[in-house]
DNA sequence: ATGAGATAGTTTAGATATCAAATATCGATA
DNA sequence: TATCGATATTTGATATCTAAACTATCTCAT
């Protein structure tokens, strides 16, 4: 076997069989990038907030009753050790609080105080925004597609676990 | 406006207009989580080595004659800093080496040593065979619209800056 | 030649991340 | 009711990662 691999096209990958599973994976990788550091950098810019942060208000935002630290890391889909650490320091900015429920002194309940709704719904409209922007070369049709072939893909990549978010 | 700012399906959000770029967006952050968790756990158990390493070696091998840690850093679209810390520590496990230049004394060009190579050449067809797992519900027609539509989201994304990737 | 700006990397501080081990509580059972 | 296994979360060690400040070197117009 050669020092090289694979082809020389940016985004391609070795033996005919998994090439394309490949090269669009890599070119998903690129995409989330690209998305993510464009947003990180706006959310840092205008609004002083990490992305990871912002991540956990826009959860419970869509939690009117509050998530358990287990279900908040599933749906953050990062590990609980890393959830432990920003509610921690999301509270200590008045953004959240917690609480023990009666029923299991075990679980910890997480939800977004007056203060954190009204940071987050602050910044929600500009972070469509940038969103929105970074679509804006795509067709309706094409993203239409695009977020069809996603939900395939994820489909896809859950099979074999349990369903791990919407 | 209510508590509840976005609608109740889980990846939807807010205003007609940017509602389904940033469900495509939340949908494709979901498979990148999905499919990046795999990978770096496969990579840790089997191989023992975490993902940010393995890329490294990745980028590396596709170039025989070395990267300069800019171009390492722009490839793997993390800061300069970020790639000082790992080209250190892979330098240490033997699997790369740096040079200095003569016609550019700042530059550091890295390169995959022999061990560096067999290493990677060892573990990349099990890491094909993960993301071809991964991609397995998937019609090679669905994976190819996909890939194209990512090419177009990447280069909508990159536009107004200059071509990060290929 | 020389000093200003550009470029290439490193360093530092702080925030995320993972993973594994430890802690605490729950639920069910003998 | 003691206890065993399961569940919920925290802790601790380590590794990424970013952003900003800093160092060193290069380029180039004077």
């Amino acid at each position: 076997m050669s020092q090289h691999l694979i082809d020389s096209d940016h985004e391609t990958a070795v033996s005919g069989r998994d090439r394309m599973e490949l090269r669009t994976w890599l070119r998903l990788l690129t995409c989330y990038h690209l998305v993510e550091s464009e947003i990180r950098g706006g959310l840092r810019e205008k609004f002083d907030i990490t992305l990871a942060r912002f991540d956990v208000l826009a959860k419970l935002e869509r939690a009117p009753d509050g998530l358990s630290m287990g279900e908040l890391s599933r749906r953050l889909m990062v590990s609980n050790g890393n959830v432990t650490g920003l509610v921690d320091r999301l509270a200590q900015e008045g953004f959240i609080e917690t609480t023990r429920p009666d029923h299991d002194r075990r679980a910890q309940i997480v939800r977004l105080t007056e203060s954190g709704l009204a940071a987050f719904a602050a910044m929600l409209p500009t972070h469509h925004g940038w969103v929105s922007t970074l679509f804006s070369g795509l067709e309706p049709d094409e993203i239409k597609t695009l977020h069809s072939l996603l939900g395939r893909l994820k489909a896809s990549a859950q099979k074999g676990r349990e369903g791990q978010n919407g």
